[in-house]
Order: C-alpha cells, then sequence, then structure tokens
DNA sequence: AGCACGCCGACT
DNA sequence: GTCGGCGTGCTC
C-alpha cells in the first residue's frame, strides 16, 4: 500500500441497478476543472464490459471501502450544476431509505427520460449537452410574466378562511386538508393560493391522480394565470416532459401540475404543495419503487419548509387520522348555496329480482323516467368486457389463463379471450376444447354486455361506454368525454374511468350495479373505497336545477355501513370505519410491510418467506403481528409462482428500524438462493 | 437489471 | 460437428 496522500477525491455514485448501494469512482479527466457536487449526474463505465451508464453522484468522499487501485474512472460530468437541491436529495435518500428502494432506481424515476438514458448513442465526446439554457425561448416570448389578474374572483367566507390559513403558513411547514363536496369551490381555494404565492415569485406544486382528465384542472389554471404553466404527466412525449422538467426545475414556471411523478421534480423556489383528490389510490405506485406520492409530498414541504394542502371530498381514514390526531389542519367547505342540490340517494333491493345484464327490472323503469325527461343516465359496472368467465355447460370446464391463477375474460365483438392480469389474448374457442360440446356460455356481465343489453332496450338512445378497452386510442378519451358534456350521448355506462374527477351538468340519474361485491371483500380497504365511490358519483349527478338520483344495488340494503353512508354522509360513515380498524389494529392504527417472493414453484416460493420468517421474526413476535406467508391472492402469474408474508407493527419508526437491520441479510440470501423478492411498504393492495 | 460465461440438446 | 437453451455470477 502506497501512502501519496491522494487528492483526487472519490464520488459516490447512485447507478440505476436494482442494488442497494452505491459506486465508488475516480473523478473524470476534464479539461476544465471541475467540481463535482451531489446532485450532478456522470457518465460511468459499469460491469465487466464497461456499459455506459448515467449515475448521480450523493455524496463526495476522501476514501472508499473499495480498493483504490481497482476503482474506475467516471467517463465525464454531465451536468454544470446539480439537478437537485440538497433539500430534494435528501427527500430521495429518505424514500430510499424508508421505501426500501435501491437509490439508483429512486433517481431513475425523479428523472424524466431525456436526462437519464442517451447514453447508448454516442461515445458522448461532449457530454454536457443537455442543459436548461437550450430550452426553447418561445414559451417565454409568448406568455410574458406579466401580473395576476386581481382576485375579481369572489370567495365565500369558508373559502377565504381556507385562503387565509394556508397563506399564513406560507414559510412553514404545515399540513391541511381542504374538505369539500365537488361543487363547493376547492379549485378557487387552489387558484387564490397559488396567486398570491406567484406574486412573491414562488412556485406551486400541484398533484392530481393519474387520469386523463388534468384538462379541466389545467384549464383552470391557465385561464386564471397568464405565467408558463408546466405540466408532468407520462402520457407526454419525451421532449415535452423534459421541457416542463426544466421549466420546474429552473423556475421558469411558477405553477407545475403534474401526476405523482411530478413529487420529485425539482423547483427552484417551492412555496406551496396541493394535492387534488387526495385519496385516489393512483398516488401510490404500484410496481418497482412502490411509493405513495402523497406521503412523499408531505415530507418534502416538512424538508422544504412549505405548507402543504391536500384536497378532497372523500378523505382517506389515513388523512382523517391525522386530523384526529391534531397533525393535519382540517379546513371544510360547505356545499355552495344554490349550486347544486343534494342528490337523493336510494337503495335499491335486488334480493330475489332478475337481473338482465347487472340492471333490475326497476333500474329500467327508473332509466326510462329519466330519459324521456331529457336527463343523462351514469352507469358504474366496475368489470370490463364482456363476461369475466366462459363457462361450458356441458362438462363445466372454464376458460382458464395459461400464465395466470386466473379465469379469461371474454370479448365478445372482438372474440377473443383477454386475461386480464397478463397481455395473453386467445381467439374465442367455437366449441369446448374439453369435450367439444358447442355451447360455451359467457356467465357475469361485464361493461361489453351492459352496453349491448342497453342498445337492446333503448335502440333510440345514444350509449357510450368508457372503459379501459374503449379509450385505447390516444386522445379519444378526452374527445368521449366532450361528446357527453356536449348532451350528444344520453346513456354513459363504464368503469371507475367515469367515477373520478369529470362533472356532467346534465346527469341525473347515477347507478352503481354492483355494490355488493365490495361490501364483502377481504380487502380490508374495500368499505373505505365504497364509500369514497359512492360520495364521488353522487357528486357528478344533480348539477344547478337538475335533482339528481343515485341509485344502488344491493342484496344487503340493511347494511350498516351502506346506511351510515347513505343516511349520514362520508365523514360519519368514515369515522365508523376508523373505529372498526382501530378495533381491528388495522392501518392508520398500525403500519404494514409486505414481503412478495417469486420462484418457478410455490414451494420455493413459500419456502423462502418461512425461512425469514423463522430467522427475522421468531423472537419479535410480540412487537410483530405476521400474516402468512401464504400464496398470493394471484398464486401464479405470467407463469411464475407467487408467495406473500404481511408484517404489521404498531410502530412506524419500529418497523423501519427492523428493515434498515433485516433487508441486506434478506438480499444476500434471497441472491444464493436465486428468488427474486420485493417490499411494499405501506401496502394498499396486496396483489 | 443487464451481460457475460458455461456446459448440454436438435439442426444446416 | 455447431447454434443456442437459460443456470450462475458479478457489477466500484
Amino acid at each position: 500500500m502506497t501512502n501519496t496522500p491522494r487528492k483526487l477525491p472519490i464520488l459516490k455514485i447512485a447507478i440505476p441497478v436494482p442494488l442497494r448501494q452505491l459506486f465508488d469512482y475516480l473523478p473524470p479527466n476534464t479539461e476544465v476543472a471541475q467540481q463535482p457536487r451531489p446532485g450532478m449526474r456522470v457518465l460511468v463505465p459499469f460491469g465487466n464490459h464497461n456499459q455506459k451508464k448515467i449515475g448521480v453522484i450523493v455524496s463526495i468522499s476522501e476514501e472508499s471501502d473499495y480498493p483504490i487501485e481497482k476503482l474506475k474512472q467516471a467517463y465525464a460530468y454531465l451536468d454544470k450544476e446539480p439537478l437537485f437541491s440538497l433539500t430534494l436529495l435528501d427527500l430521495i435518500l429518505w424514500a430510499s431509505r424508508y421505501y426500501q428502494c435501491p437509490l439508483g432506481e429512486v433517481f431513475e424515476a425523479a428523472l424524466p427520460n431525456r436526462l437519464r438514458k442517451n447514453a447508448k448513442e454516442k461515445p458522448l465526446k461532449k457530454p454536457v449537452k443537455l442543459n436548461a439554457l437550450e430550452l426553447n425561448p418561445t414559451f417565454l416570448e409568448k406568455k410574458e410574466i406579466t401580473t395576476i389578474e386581481p382576485p375579481k374572483f369572489t370567495l365565500n367566507s369558508a373559502q377565504r378562511e381556507a385562503v387565509t390559513a394556508v397563506q399564513n403558513s406560507f414559510g412553514k411547514f404545515k399540513t391541511f386538508v381542504l374538505d369539500g363536496v365537488t361543487g363547493s369551490g376547492k379549485t378557487e381555494v387552489y387558484l387564490q393560493i397559488a396567486a398570491r404565492l406567484v406574486e412573491t415569485g414562488q412556485q406551486a406544486l400541484v398533484l392530481v391522480p393519474e387520469i386523463g382528465l388534468t384538462p379541466q384542472l389545467v384549464k383552470r389554471f391557465e385561464e386564471r394565470f397568464s405565467v408558463p404553466i408546466a405540466v408532468l404527466n407520462s402520457s407526454l412525449s419525451e421532449k415535452k416532459r423534459f421541457e416542463a422538467w426544466e421549466n420546474a426545475r429552473t423556475g421558469i414556471a411558477p405553477i407545475v401540475i403534474g401526476t405523482r411523478l411530478a413529487a420529485f421534480v425539482p423547483l427552484k423556489s417551492p412555496g406551496v404543495f396541493i394535492i387534488d383528490e387526495e385519496h385516489d389510490s393512483s398516488f401510490k405506485q404500484q410496481d418497482g419503487f412502490r411509493y405513495h406520492a402523497r406521503d412523499l409530498l408531505i415530507m418534502r414541504a416538512s424538508l422544504e419548509k412549505c405548507p402543504i394542502l391536500l384536497g378532497s371530498a372523500t378523505p382517506s381514514l389515513e388523512t382523517l387520522h391525522n386530523i384526529h390526531l391534531g397533525r393535519f389542519q382540517h379546513l371544510k367547505l360547505p356545499l355552495r348555496a344554490g349550486n347544486a342540490s343534494v342528490p337523493v340517494l336510494q337503495v335499491l333491493d335486488i334480493r330475489h329480482k332478475k337481473l338482465e345484464a347487472g340492471m333490475s327490472a326497476q333500474l329500467i323503469v327508473k332509466m326510462r323516467e329519466h330519459l324521456t325527461e331529457k336527463g343523462q343516465i351514469l352507469l358504474f359496472l366496475n368489470r370490463r368486457g364482456f363476461a369475466p368467465q366462459l363457462m361450458c355447460f356441458s362438462c363445466g370446464w372454464v376458460a382458464q389463463c395459461k400464465n395466470c391463477d386466473a379465469r379469461m375474460t371474454l370479448h365478445y365483438k372482438l372474440q377473443q379471450l383477454h386475461c386480464h392480469h397478463c397481455e395473453t389474448v386467445i381467439p374465442l374457442y367455437p366449441e369446448c376444447p374439453s369435450c367439444n360440446y358447442k355451447d360455451l356460455k359467457p356467465i357475469g356481465v361485464g361493461t361489453e354486455r351492459l352496453e349491448t343489453a342497453l342498445q337492446k332496450h333503448f335502440p333510440n338512445e345514444t350509449i357510450i361506454r368508457i372503459d379501459r378497452d374503449t379509450t385505447r386510442k390516444k386522445d379519444s378519451f378526452k374527445e368521449t368525454i366532450d361528446c357527453i358534456r356536449n348532451n350528444e350521448a344520453s346513456i354513459l355506462l363504464g368503469t371507475q374511468m367515469i367515477a373520478k374527477g369529470h362533472h356532467f351538468p346534465n346527469v341525473t340519474l347515477v347507478a352503481i350495479l354492483d355494490i355488493d361485491q365490495a361490501l364483502f371483500s377481504i380487502d380490508f380497504r374495500s368499505l373505505e373505497k365504497m364509500g369514497q365511490l359512492i360520495t364521488q358519483v353522487a357528486g357528478r349527478s344533480g348539477r344547478a336545477e337538475r335533482k339528481g338520483q343515485v341509485i344502488l344495488q344491493t342484496c344487503h340494503p340493511e347494511n350498516p355501513l351502506l346506511k351510515k353512508v347513505l343516511e349520514e354522509g362520508y365523514l360519519s360513515f368514515a369515522n365508523a370505519l376508523l373505529q372498526e380498524r382501530r378495533a381491528t389494529r388495522l392501518p392508520p392504527y398500525s403500519y404494514q410491510v409486505l414481503m412478495r417472493s417469486e420462484a418457478n414453484t410455490l414451494d420455493r416460493a413459500l419456502n423462502f418467506l418461512s425461512s425469514i420468517k423463522q430467522q427475522y421474526f421468531q423472537s419479535t413476535t410480540t412487537k410483530f403481528k405476521l400474516l402468512g406467508p401464504i400464496p398470493a391472492p394471484m398464486e401464479r402469474r405470467l407463469g411464475k409462482y407467487r408467495a406473500q408474508l404481511l408484517f404489521q407493527a404498531p410502530e412506524r419508526n419500529f418497523i423501519q428500524k427492523w428493515l434498515q437491520h433485516i433487508v441486506p441479510q434478506i438480499e444476500a440470501e434471497a441472491q444464493t438462493k436465486r428468488i427474486r423478492w420485493s417490499l411494499d411498504v405501506d401496502p394498499i393492495d396486496m396483489y
């Protein structure tokens, strides 16, 4: 070991590979001496064949645990200045620790495509190519930054109170919940909070659920502000997304609106965070880096020392719990008088009733009434396809996916069977493959079948179906929505896609066809979701002068929770659910982590988790409640067998400490046993 | 995750 | 005789 004092710093770099470690590199040879700083990207040689990877400098050190002589040298710095502020780096480090996701993968989620993968193409002689200043400045010319219109939009007292409360917290961390039904003027509150902030040269970041309906909110902001608005969602082209990202980072855009991925967008001077429809489950990423954008943004607000506002007519139980604990401040918006009448909620008992494509005769009568009065009708059925099963009436054979532990869904018009859990699509069998019987029967009702039945019943009405199958094509969703708003259709049906966010002023009747599946689901969150759905769809009907009606078909009209949400409203219902959760020690009264494993046989997947359970949880069973290992609800998927182990503890810190301790060991074990595994911290569903 | 290396089956 | 299957191993 030669001990010549090394002047060269060592760069600790996060690389986008699924390894929970940093990699050490020597700084690149740069013509002009450039100081490495955390948050800058670097191009590095990685692996046996020195494949080019883009990493991010996390820290700069004097020493390395790795033999110095074996360190490789980075090729080049890719940025002149850090892309991430120290605060944002803190958030990213926190997210990596909290969600147990390799740092490199967190950075990957935080960077737009443009900035994380152009290593392959050219040898990168001039790596510092992508720069903030190369943005096309047309944006700026077109919309010069002028002052905001004077607030001639009047607020009612509740709105004013909400705006003032948040404004008084500018520069401080504080979480607010803005609780108001559709039509109570939440958006106006957002707008006015943002207006005050923008005047001071700061930025507002607004998160919206992952739905193609950002346009409405974006439009409201665009109409109000004459400043650039950066919109970040996953359907944007790489170029557009990069531009929006840069406009946010450099502060060109004082207002940034985006889906969950925007929780990580760099901001020059963040002033306030807003999350619209806070309860929406699309804020949770369900694969890879499984973060919750709402929780993350609350953490970010605390790091940035700015207020955050969670808006929802149906706050999540987690959020309500935090209100009860005094952590969040509750701001309520009552329904504005005269703006909308409260819809009539009605339970329709369908016990012993014959259903046609999921509809009872009474419902069809009601529909006719509303149609004669020129009202629009919205039917909600959370299952796409024609029928969820295809069965042989001779031998009982059922179409099953060859890769998954699931039935195949019949798509009648396409004459195909689809697996809704993987990509498998096969042509429809002309006869039973098992006994050659010709009469294969579709069992159950999906939206396609419902549509067919409606066309038969109402041949003179224009019927529109909205689900993932009808909105495949780009932009078709927006066109459909416009068509509905222009009153060109009278009956709309679809999956939960239609329940979110849209206002259809002419809808006078909303029906939920299958509320019962939520009442008796194994998922403890399904009741919460049901209450939110009912409240949300009720908000879609009965606008302005037209009185709305909501019909719920059920075999359990006496269910106390169902009655509660109908008679007393969402908050009362949610508080009842919270009491149940408290009694059963379920979240938010405890915290969960779901460990999943995947292998080529079920035994191997289960054995791996059993071994983890024995090694790491035997001595701590008093603190942890364990469930499993059990086969996953979808035992086989894409040809792999899956198992899971759920653990739960009353304190978040305890779980976190435990994870930090055991994950490295589990990782080593998984590597030797060749098992794929993953962790879901604060899971919201068990699939 | 990539991307190598490495040792056994059906093909020009 | 070869092309290529995916088991195993490593990445500063």
